[in-house]
DNA sequence: CATGAATGAGGATTCATTCAT
DNA sequence: TATGAATGAATCCTCATTCAT
């Protein structure tokens, strides 16, 4: 039995790989020419697999988008990150967070964002899938957050859904304005998290 | 002479209407189904021509597209709507700009925003296209506002490009989020303005 | 009355005008690109009327084509050619036969020839009728000739039909690898009717 | 290896078999319609299988035009032909060449011939292409061997390849009287080669 | 008669998906 | 499971033809 389960797991993890390799030549297909236009026989060259395979491991072209989009999931919101720096001024605090959440769209994750955004806005069920296991849940922790912080007297917002949908927004179109492929932005993106914390603190800041 | 100018101008706008009834069911429809998953058949229709028809007006259908961007390029970016408003005190102007601004995405406006932004995520040419033709410009007039509001002694910024990419950036990213569908957003749209006047403002504003 | 027949007779000059013109144009498109492959568009661009025009001349496509078979009718077989030449001696009369024959062909008609001979090939019904209408009338004419001839002790043959096609073969198999670009041909072709009378008249054998 | 080796083998054949397949079909449709006016459902079709298999098998449509004209460069130029009977007395090998040459021409072939001649004159890349693979090369074999023939005092002309033009072309034009459907021609095609090589060989004049 | 916009049938080609090996 | 040939539905686009002006 145990050498089932071994085996099982074995399988299982060949299982996943592989289904990892699919994902990751479909990400890059995808963003490179969109869903639409990227064909099954794009993906199965760039993951090196055959045509055929491609359907043992996802059901159809769709499946694999949701794949990606679930992956997303996995990797995008992590309340701990949140904790770690929780205790830090308010100020080091907002630059450390925004600097780590857009460290986690480099390359790979950016092309990755860039395609899951295109396909949501073209596709109601995608979208709504996304709305759901990905934007909420990512506005409930920061809600949570932000009304700890506010609890402390540390920041001040009349409206926190709103407000951190304006955060959020801006977190948004930064990365847009990035993927559209403006230079300005490109050559300065170092730069971002000083200016973005100090945009929005030195509105949200109670502290002073 | 007169007469057949009258003649060439009645057949220009006869053209024109008809590239622009067009250009609507084509927004209508690429907004619905995304540029690819929609065919010719599904505009044509929309636009109660024929299929045939359309090719009269547009080579093909990424020309429709273009010609889609293009009346972006035509309704988007008007100095003279800051001019009007530059008077008023820095809060006031903000507010009114920014819902002056949020009012042109209503609607059909803001169905041919989420097409155009959905395409040009997926487009390199479209993209280039639209950051050349939309996207710069608008921000050469915004640093150029910003800039007198600056000298004035109104506002202030240590790097002005990166921070009128990250109001941009508020702005496409709360539109983002209204096309996707988030459900506060759509019910406190008319709240946006102030928060987002406020929120920028007590970050930029050195008057007090 | 006579106003009537000058006007219907003047009427009739211009259709036949317009008609021929269209037939020009169609004569120089249909060579260049092919029967299927040229649009009325092309067309009716090449002589400067516009789509509808033509078919206020012929009926449709295949018209315009039978319009130029015909045209070859008319022009392409004429028996006072042969009795103006008929006196001279047999060397005399063939080399100036086929140098009359050849110069038929020349720019124009040998865009005229290219494009029927193309069009019998893959056209039963203008295969028929090119048949009917133009070779068996040549051949008839030919015919008669040459038994003429021999009834004279001009020339031999044992199967005079056979002989005819034989001749008219070589006649056309060279037309043939003109058209098809044969260089050399094209630089030599003032030799051809010279050479074509004395391999007919004695043929290439030395052994005797 | 030998394994491997061996089913590589008899997947090319089995590729080459399905060419083979929708060559044929495609050349009896093209015969049959002329390139244009031929459909790929047609070939598909008569080839039984789907239309989309054909695009397995042939870039395109032109693909197969292509492939028809490159298997008249396997079947239609032997050298071995000639040698096997150039030692016989001129008038013998001329008689067998021309029916050897004819036979060729039978059924299948006379229809791949058709095919092929109709295109050829209405596309001017296929033009240059026969050229260049079939009738050229096809030419030098005939010239080099005539020049043998003429060097043993055999035969004699003035310009041998014009000669070789004309002779060719009394071939080619034949052919073409026949695919036209001359009833005289069908019925005494086997009378051809005799009267082809005498009158080749002594031309028609009896007045010396 | 001349025009050229509108029409819509038709065709080449693509590509997601299946399935025999 | 892996493969990749076969499938045929679906789509963009062309173009002969019509007809209102």
């Amino acid at each position: 039995m145990i050498a089932e389960r071994k085996r099982d797991s074995a399988q299982e993890q060949f299982v996943e790989a592989r289904r990892s390799q699919i994902l990751d030549a479909a990400t890059t297909v995808f963003a490179a020419k969109g869903f639409e236009r990227a064909t099954i026989r794009d993906i199965a060259k760039t993951a090196g697999v055959a045509d055929g395979t491609i359907y043992n491991y996802f059901e159809n072209k769709m499946a694999i988008m949701l794949g990606i989009v679930n992956r997303l999931n996995e990797s995008d919101r992590r309340e701990e990150d949140l904790r770690q720096i929780e205790g830090m001024d308010t100020r080091t605090f907002t630059r450390r967070y925004i600097a780590h959440r857009l460290g986690m769209f480099t390359g790979k994750e950016l092309e990755l964002f860039q395609v899951v955004i295109a396909e949501v806005l073209t596709n109601r069920e995608l979208r709504d899938l996304y709305m759901k296991q990905i934007i909420e849940p990512t506005f409930a922790i920061s809600e949570a957050h932000f009304r700890r912080q506010m609890a402390k007297g540390k920041v001040n917002a009349d409206d926190i859904p709103l407000t951190m949908r304006a955060i959020s927004g801006m977190f948004l179109g930064l990365l847009l304005l990035r993927i559209m492929g403006d230079t300005y932005l490109e050559s300065h993106w170092d730069a971002v998290p000083d200016l973005f914390a100090n945009l929005l603190l030195d509105g949200i800041d109670k502290t002073e």
